[in-house]
DNA sequence: TGCGAATTCGGGAACGGTTTCGGGAACGGT
DNA sequence: ACCGTTCCCGAAACCGTTCCCGAATTCGCA
């Protein structure tokens, strides 16, 4: 049984004045005596009287809350993602409600669709990586709800967006490989329908040729963001004729699996194989190897995107132009990488 | 800017008819005419309308949105304990709200005030570690708000609560450790406010005791749940003159920082120590050499606890007694316990 | 034919706030 | 004495929906 609340009715039985009266006395309006304001206010203390938000909501057409629609919770670097929009929300009188996708598009639809019905104020995403369509999030922002991509933008969208420097992470991470004299270098891909994906690969990719070092599409194999797709794409390249001798993978959770797979058939890092991942995960440093890793300031980026959909929801008419933000990526060099140069 | 979303009141306009009857048109009513029914749905859909949550919420006093609050949920117990909270929560018509204490008691407090504040419907709590009085809860309960514990329960509020069986999977990690040959068992306890950290105590004692070993004072020590309180620990444990040979960890967090520092120190595991923790963390199984734990059923959990708060909340009238749920633990050995049985 | 009972629908209150409008009283100035 | 301000405050509309209470029309049956 819910217990009635008190309200502002209530406290204005009590004090024989209008509703309007004690509104306007707790707003402290300059129309209010500042005796009827004291009384007011001393009953309310005392009642322990705090507003209802829906009905506030139901006047405004504003929630004060901040959805987010991530891959996986359980993903940390998503999850300190969301610490970091909620630092900002937190601050800025909003909350935040949290939808994962499960990398599913049917699950990111309903999602969306959920968060048109409960009129929340506004929306930052980093869409799922089974995601094709996007017309979802335009429908969004033609109901006048502001969607602020992070990490896995949207192309097709026009609106702010979030990202690292994928393609120059990727880059100097292939060039590390490649300084540690590394010659057959493989790249395991993210799903090809997310940007980073691609735009690590082509990261990958012009490294090699500028240090004249020639393409294999054998030595690039895609795989799931994930532990057991880095695993399985592990075993098929080691299996290959002209195994590599280092491999960067797109991911960090990728880069476990195939840490995981080397060990299991007794290669050594980084003498057999080099590794580098990306994203740096915490988890990544305790591995034996530690990983390599192009680290991205993920807090940072939540922090970010908070901060440009907040804006975006508070300036009523002024629609800026959307910017992209990119943010710098930075390679941090362990054991499964530093293979000994014994040519130079 | 928002755009006015069509409401009943404009079905009602376009149509000729009073917004009772789109209402009850829309929700089935037998005092309907059929034909009419169909006119409203039809209209209905090729708007496509959906009706207003919020205004919902205002004459039901009901918002079909559970809290939940953890420590951390970039913590993987948590996480996935979340996911089942979903689970159950949205096939039964709820969203959930997510809050974080971040071990913080003030913080913890702000997040139950937000939560009566918000008119959430019931909440899912696992206490921070610095948690010593427990009054908010009793509050919320006050005010017609269900509370149902999960993982670190409270044992001074009377509610449905849902754990595992700490003492025993205690008990069985110790015991595990003695047969394996260990003599000087040292325990890396939580903190002492929580019933978990006192049951994973006890059990280690009892183990002990049980098996004829004496207790020691300076084995025991005391950590956060976190990596770094556990490396901190492992140094002092490790620089006592009776140097443990086994260490049973209170979680697995703990039992990372242990197994960080122990390779640091150049100690091998298992061989010169033996390691347990406790939660069986995905991660602890890609250590090197991998983490013998004990496993929680973390999914689970966060699935009962939400069913049994939702009976809660729906039960209007009969308040059930309470209940405590026992979920049983289950010992993963992995390599970092199974030294060597030499004497036997 | 008349009358009670269905059937079908509209009016308005209610949920808990804010806000527009207006009005009474006090007051000051001429 | 009269009028214009200013200061305080109340009445009522409004946000979107449900639901209680009538009420009009039709229908069935005696």
């Amino acid at each position: 049984m819910r217990k009635a609340s008190i309200t502002i009715k209530e406290i204005a039985r009590q004090l024989d004045v209008s509703k309007s009266t004690v509104s306007r006395a707790l707003r402290d309006s300059s129309e209010i005596s500042e005796e009827t304001k004291k009384r007011v206010i001393e009953l309310a203390e005392s009642l322990n009287y705090s507003p209802n938000p829906i009905a506030l909501s139901l006047l405004r057409n504003r929630t004060q809350t901040l959805g987010i629609i991530v891959p996986d919770i359980a993903n940390p670097f998503f999850s300190t993602a969301i610490g970091g929009v909620e630092d900002i929300a937190y601050s800025r009188g909003y909350h935040t409600m949290i939808y994962q996708s499960h990398e599913s598009y049917e699950r990111e639809l309903a999602d969306t669709r959920h968060i048109a019905m409960r009129r929340v104020d506004g929306l930052i995403v980093s869409i799922s990586s089974q995601t094709e369509n996007h017309d979802h999030f335009i429908e969004l922002q033609e109901q006048g709800i502001p969607v602020v991509f992070f990490d896995r933008v949207s192309e097709s969208t026009p609106s702010h967006k979030v990202r690292v420097d994928d393609y120059k992470g990727a880059f100097e991470a292939t060039e590390h490989l490649i300084s540690r004299g590394c010659k057959n270098i493989a790249h395991i891909a993210g799903p090809a329908n997310l940007s980073i994906s691609r735009n690590r690969l082509r990261g990958y990719q012009d490294a090699l040729t500028q240090h004249g070092i020639e393409l294999r599409d054998e030595w690039v194999v895609s795989s799931e963001y994930n532990q057991a797709g880095g695993t399985e794409r592990a075993y098929q390249l080691m299996a290959l004729r002209n195994r590599p001798d280092g491999i960067f993978a797109a991911s960090d959770r990728i880069a476990i699996g195939v840490h995981w797979a080397l060990r299991q058939l007794g290669y050594r890092m980084p003498d057999d194989v080099a590794l580098v991942g990306f994203s740096d995960l915490s988890i990544s440093s305790l591995l034996d190897p530690p990983l390599s890793s192009v680290a991205q300031p993920s807090f940072e980026m939540g922090q970010l995107a908070a901060t440009l959909l907040l804006d975006l929801i508070e300036s009523k008419g002024t629609p800026a132009a959307f910017e992209t933000r990119v943010l710098t990526s930075n390679l941090i060099i362990r054991k499964s990488s530093m293979k000994d140069l014994v040519g130079n």
